[in-house]
DNA sequence: GCCTCCTTGTGAAAAGCTTCACGAACGGGG
DNA sequence: CCCCGTTCGTGAAGCTTTTCACAAGGAGGC
């Protein structure tokens, strides 16, 4: 387990879906063939995926579903709950906080940060914004959240690094700088769909109907 | 211009930031190395990006600003705008819809659509929420948005196609199969989570402090 | 006109990631 | 107990993407 690629990461994540559906079917076993297969990836991708972590694979028999699963949240940290707090009350920032998927994963919300003071002390899922300024580590949080506009993002980031946070999820479409202590993961909207602007720009044509690529679509 | 790499195309969105940005600060002239520093990334990478699609800049100078960032809106098909549709009307969907980010780079959403009969009939930013089954190639989406629950992903997913748009932005966080003749990009959020924790859980060990990577946080 | 200092565009090398292909393990049936 | 069909784990090959390094172009000073 020397080093482990992003991508490969990314793909643990959805053998984690997989799997919890798999089991949610009942089914005790799964192939590499198989799991590869609802990913629409290669069985040697998944093999050498899991292989760098471990060997949690019987030959001849597959991976136990369930096991497999529990391994795999294991080492993807889901085991355990971790504190956030969310900087940002508008749309999204609203969004994430009722977002059940976000908690169901172990990612708890416990404070929510505004700048603008007309959205200071309003109630958002049970939990009252308070003003940015009133970050501090003294709360622990151990992931900031960034969800306000483009020009605050940086800013943010650093009001949440000097509260010390170890990690930050940013929504904001930019590029973030941060100290290399702290883990930076960006979901940037704009960019996916500028990416789908792009291909629906180029893959199509008009009035000329181009040669497709074959199978599925890309992604 | 043979074959452009997806990466590539992402990075173009990052530039085109970059320079709207740097237009507004009045610069006249970019050279690729100012350009990569602002990203995080080598200028050999931008010059390889951009050269890939033309000769933008000039020796000795740079790129023109203000004409590079035209080139590459062109190039990203953000010289027109897109007709989508939303389908799901819940948290997500209803921060969506609001979103400035998107209706800025030419993304309208003309429709909002969900299953769920208690949300049909209520507005959203101007927008009657209809039910799901009214979806027809009639009203002409180019792009479906897909921001329901997991479970109704796929389901939704081929309405969108027999609806006949040509592009979807979904952000349930599944792989969804559709048509090679259709464009897919997932939003994922929960992956990103998943991704974060798996960092925060592997380069911090909550006693020991390993060595930790040099230069910044990884992205 | 010539010399110097920049910066692009681009083959070639390096690094990173995915797929191939095969040995080794495993269960089951006869 | 041995053979057969299945499936994992993994070095090696193949492919993609990034980085290097340098020739060629351009501006400005003298």
């Amino acid at each position: 387990m020397s080093h482990i690629s992003e991508p490969t990461v990314r793909r643990l994540s959805n053998y984690y879906r997989v799997l919890e559906e798999v089991a949610a079917e009942g089914k005790r076993m799964i192939s590499s063939h198989l799991l590869a297969e609802r990913e629409g990836i290669t069985s040697a991708q998944v093999r050498k995926d899991l292989s760098s972590f471990g060997s949690f694979g019987r030959r001849g028999l597959g991976y136990h579903v369930e096991h497999l699963r529990d391994e795999i949240r294991a080492l993807l940290g889901l085991d355990r709950r971790w504190k956030a707090c969310l900087v940002g009350a508008g749309h999204i920032g609203s969004a994430l906080v009722g977002y059940r998927g976000f908690s169901d994963q172990g990612f708890d919300i416990a404070a929510v940060f505004d700048a603008d003071a007309a959205r200071v002390g309003r109630t958002l899922e049970g939990l009252v914004v308070r003003h940015v300024s009133q970050l501090s580590p003294d709360d622990g949080f151990e992931i900031g959240v960034i969800a306000t506009p483009v020009r605050a993002a940086q800013e943010v980031a650093d009001l949440l690094v000097a509260a010390g946070v170890h990690g930050i999820l940013n929504f904001a479409p930019r590029k973030l700088r941060v100290p290399a202590a702290v883990t930076l993961r960006t979901v940037d909207m704009t960019m996916e769909f500028e990416s789908l602007s792009y291909a629906l720009t180029h893959t199509r044509t008009p009035v000329v109907r181009r040669k497709r690529t074959p199978s599925r679509g890309r992604e």
